[in-house]
DNA sequence: AATGAATGAGCTTTCATTCAT
DNA sequence: GATGAATGAAAGCTCATTCAT
């Protein structure tokens, strides 16, 4: 007998539900470490023998919920991506997808950060950031192979990465740190960089 | 009459030393949470007074051990760049930089990693990062200021946030985490976004 | 949710009821600083997590200890006074309730002696002294004021602070010290000094 | 060869003396518990080494203090009572006692709250607190004993000791927790109940 | 399905005292 | 006579998790 409960009925699944939430909203508030489990289910409204009813424990409550957000910051991004004409990639259309990706951040900057600290202290959460971190790089792969004969990019997934992490970090610095610079000017940076990336066949300097 | 003793003989120095070098090969290791004061006292050699005798708190600790090694991680980056002609940047030089930053991570990727892991949790922490982030963004606005007139940068300040995140985090995927892809592909990618950056005036696509 | 809890169930009030019977036992035997949590449930045959869960701390149990002890110590001086007709003030009504008195100490002389011992060094154990204090000294201005007409007692209330007093400090004297000569000389001259007191208009020397 | 050193030269007297003062300035102001050696060496401008050349420990150091203060607090007492005809005891008398009691405690009332804290749960505090209480009780029985005839006493010790709690007690009330009344009431009632004891033979009511 | 009382390993920090220099 | 670096026992408290009800 498994002694964490999948929810079937109703009731069950507005429990496990209340708990992610007031997990997701603590978390969010008060750091990951900073939050114990009863505070988590007194938010909740429920007791800590139901919250080991539905989690194993509090690790496993945790990458639940990540892997919950990271779906929902994919879509944000690559969603609006779908009916994409992909094979003229033009300045507007990164410039697009970049503002795509600072979009998503702002469904919780705070939780995000809270995770994202653990990453490269935990194995599990950065398993967890590494199938994200992939999908999103064979995204961004996609778009250069579908634009390759237009460009000088040699090693696509290499270039992938490269562009992913930029983007990545140049959010990171403005959701979590708050730059003192306007997030405006950053994406407009960065995008002429990616775009003049994809063009550097052309007369160097 | 200070509580935290500043070590003036001989063997007060050699004892804090001793401390801080255990505490480093721990944290490193077993990552900072995981590292208690009994450990660090223990493979120093010492007592858990000496320990408290030198350091208001293990937080105390961490944050001096931290900017000891940010200093040597800024020394690492930019000594070697101090004769450098900085007015005729071209790809190879850019390259030895970023080279030259991928070399700093490995005076301790793993110390780096699991102070990093902090940044976004801790805002002393932060707080210590921000003051190297800062000076070495520095350092790059200085570069392209000194190549403006062959560049075509309007933002100098948020050209050099935006490729030293770049730089930043693709160092961070290759040190801490491992990619699957060889270094050097990162690095080329990385050198010719750059460069392809610094001539993007010239006919894009 | 408030951390500290409140039992409600039997089992819960029995474990909060040993913890107090145990550490009543022990801070009158060692003292209440030479009595460590570890021993309070060590005696009691709980856990520590358990003292902590009814008790924000040390400091906490010991405050509402001494309270309820004030009150049983207060209940056993002035219970058996209740149907007393406090209008005809004798030597011999004057030397029960100095009996009363000194009965009181002997729920626990032990107790009552280790927390006065912290009344002028620690205010919050003074703060609960004090208010059994005012309500001790309110009984003794009643029973002044009860007989005023008889007596010349000009201040009541400095009255009965300084007759209060006096008994106390002879019971302390006699319960906390053990004065070389015996509780019944005491009490004898302690009546006759403030039976003389009531009657002091009469022909002084 | 003792541990602890007996200073005779200039030096080691200073030294000692200023260990004592700096110590006497600490613990009135923050507690005996919250003062640490390190402090009281800070203050006095020694070395901790110093102050256990001096004092076998802390203890007694405060011992040693102790004793110190209260032959200072008996002299202030029963100096100005040296020329005095004690053999006509009359209320002026006994308020001047009374106030000298009371003056006593202003050498240091902190002082002696601290200590006299440490009374009723320090055997070692007690016995020079109750050498001091001895003495004290001997001069007040010597009051009683050179007025006896025209007194009724019948029990000078046991009379010397109720009177000698009260003055305490009452004095305590007042330099320590500060009663809401006036001191001077308290001494008025308090020299009128130990004037009307000594003349309790007439009349009673 | 839900409750919450009970557990106890584990952690940080303080401070009186010693002793080599 | 004086110094101060070093010691380590001891104490209070937290919190994830279990399990009887």
């Amino acid at each position: 007998m498994s002694k964490v409960r999948t929810p079937k009925q109703h009731r069950g699944i507005q429990t496990k539900n209340r708990i992610m939430k007031a997990a997701f909203q603590l978390f969010a508030k008060k750091g990951i470490h900073g939050t114990n489990s009863k505070e988590i289910v007194g938010k909740a409204g429920v007791s800590i023998g139901s919250f080991y009813s539905y989690f194993k424990n509090k690790k496993t409550l945790l990458l639940e919920m990540l892997e919950d957000y990271l779906d929902r910051h994919y879509t944000t991004i690559w969603k609006p991506m779908d009916n994409f004409s992909i094979h003229e990639l033009g300045r507007d259309d990164i410039k697009l997808i970049i503002e795509s990706v600072f979009k998503a951040y702002d469904i919780s900057p705070e939780f995000h950060r809270q995770t994202h600290a653990l990453r490269y202290s935990d194995p599990d959460i950065n398993r967890i950031y590494d199938r994200e971190r992939n999908r999103e790089v064979e995204q961004v792969k996609h778009l250069i192979e579908n634009n390759i004969t237009r460009l000088s990019v040699k090693d696509p997934l290499a270039a992938a990465i490269v562009i992913h992490n930029a983007v990545e970090n140049v959010a990171h610095t403005a959701k979590f740190i708050g730059s003192k610079i306007d997030e405006k000017r950053l994406i407009n940076e960065l995008t002429d960089m990616i775009y003049s990336f994809f063009s550097k066949e052309t007369t160097p300097l």
